[in-house]
DNA sequence: TCGTGCGCTTGATATCTGTCAAGTGCGTGC
DNA sequence: GCACGCACTTGACAGATATCAAGCGCACGA
């Protein structure tokens, strides 16, 4: 867990987060110099829920689970892939964190004081800007999740996870899931027992499974079953 | 359904609402005079998810109810009251709105074009960083909707439901709901048969229900079995 | 190569939640 | 005052989901 100063090779990286892109030169710099990058090995929490927020974090490799707990149950809220950041509203807010984070894997995580954030915030318009636009897509992100669980059955959102994978894995029919299957079914709001049963209810579909690997037969057959709705499963919308 | 300008009576509630508080007086007068302001009878559908946001909308009387509909199911996803916005997030991303909102009762909404709102978020800072403050905290509040509807049952979620209305009528231990049932049972997930049956499973605990009254004899046994999460529950945090 | 552990699967069962149908109670309007 | 509508309640039932226990299979290390 060697905490190093942030090296001018991830500023690249960084630099093409949406949340980074349109900063000014001097005020990105200023934010670079107060960070700093840790290397982390799978499995180990970075943040607590409840915790006060002092950092933003930036995932630069590897992968985090984001997620709560509530009288000794657990839930997985959404997993956070390189490059991207997390945490962002607590860090405005100066408020506690309502979610936990954990690594997955080894990972590379950048931490920039929260501090820093707001001075940047209130210095650079370009970068408040950017802090809005991040902050409503998270909002939208979220409000499309409660949709999902609210309006759907387990079994449609798996049905709808399996497509959004799809698409996400150049519309090829074949694909792997991204990670471990009791995550997956903590993710949709489900038990792994249920998530087994739901892939074979969804054979009838077209889903076959073998492993991490899916392969779907007949995509037009799922979607019938699923009803994708962008207003619940586009990411961009 | 009258179309007025916005009469400057109205002008100090909204000055009220943290959105527009700190905001230098001359952007406000910009924003309030592309503004107006419409009567809605009861039960009329003010947006409709997907349609794109041409207005920020302020409710300054009555509620609004903000729902979601999927392959015919619907369900209620927040409950607007006076003073504050809604829909900010679609405004800000200029995207789709992802839910729809109706009048509960007969309610006077302001309606700011989001153009202005975008024009003055660019022009003030205060008012920008009134933007990301409102935004980070509705994002943390759809965040703890969702620990809810994930980490709990549905009789745990009315139970921490009632905590929270009894904290909100000045910890006495006897208040009114605050809408009819079939919607208070859509907002917490779940059917207006199970509500019913949800209140009766609470009676060993303290909690007796007359039409809309209700009653909590003993808020510590009440508390003890909902297990009240400020990471859940508190709507500041 | 052979255990061993762990994630996953499967079956039996319990619990939770939704659906359907009927009934109750209260307010509105004729 | 009475009939009607509508929200709510209740009971019986069905479906969805969780739990528990056992077994499978693959990867890892001794």
């Amino acid at each position: 867990m060697a905490r190093l100063g942030m090296p001018e090779s991830v500023y690249p990286e960084i630099r093409e987060l949406h949340l980074f892109s349109e900063v000014a030169d001097d005020q990105f710099m200023t934010l670079m110099r107060g960070a700093y990058v840790q290397n982390f090995p799978p499995r180990i929490e970075l943040i607590t829920e409840g915790d006060s927020s002092d950092f933003l974090h930036i995932v630069l490799s590897g992968s985090v689970d984001l997620f709560s707990t509530w009288n000794g149950r657990e839930t997985s809220m959404a997993t956070v892939w390189p490059v991207s950041t997390f945490i962002l509203a607590a860090t405005i807010k100066d408020a506690p964190y309502l979610m936990s984070a954990r690594t997955l894997e080894k990972s590379r995580i950048a931490l920039v004081p929260s501090q820093d954030v707001r001075i940047a915030f209130d210095a650079d318009q370009c970068f408040a800007r950017a802090i809005v636009s991040e902050l409503a897509q998270s909002y939208r992100s979220v409000i499309k999740a409660q949709k999902n669980l609210k309006l759907r059955s387990s079994l449609e959102r798996l049905a709808n996870y399996l497509l959004q994978q799809q698409k996400h894995s150049d519309d090829v029919t074949e694909f792997d899931l991204r990670f471990e299957k009791r995550r997956l079914a903590s993710v949709l709001g489900m038990t792994p027992e249920n998530l087994s049963r739901a892939f074979k209810a969804l054979r009838p579909y077209g889903v076959s499974i073998e492993g991490n690997h899916i392969e779907i037969s007949d995509l037009e057959d799922l979607k019938r079953f699923a009803k994708p709705d962008p207003l619940i499963d586009d990411p961009e919308t």
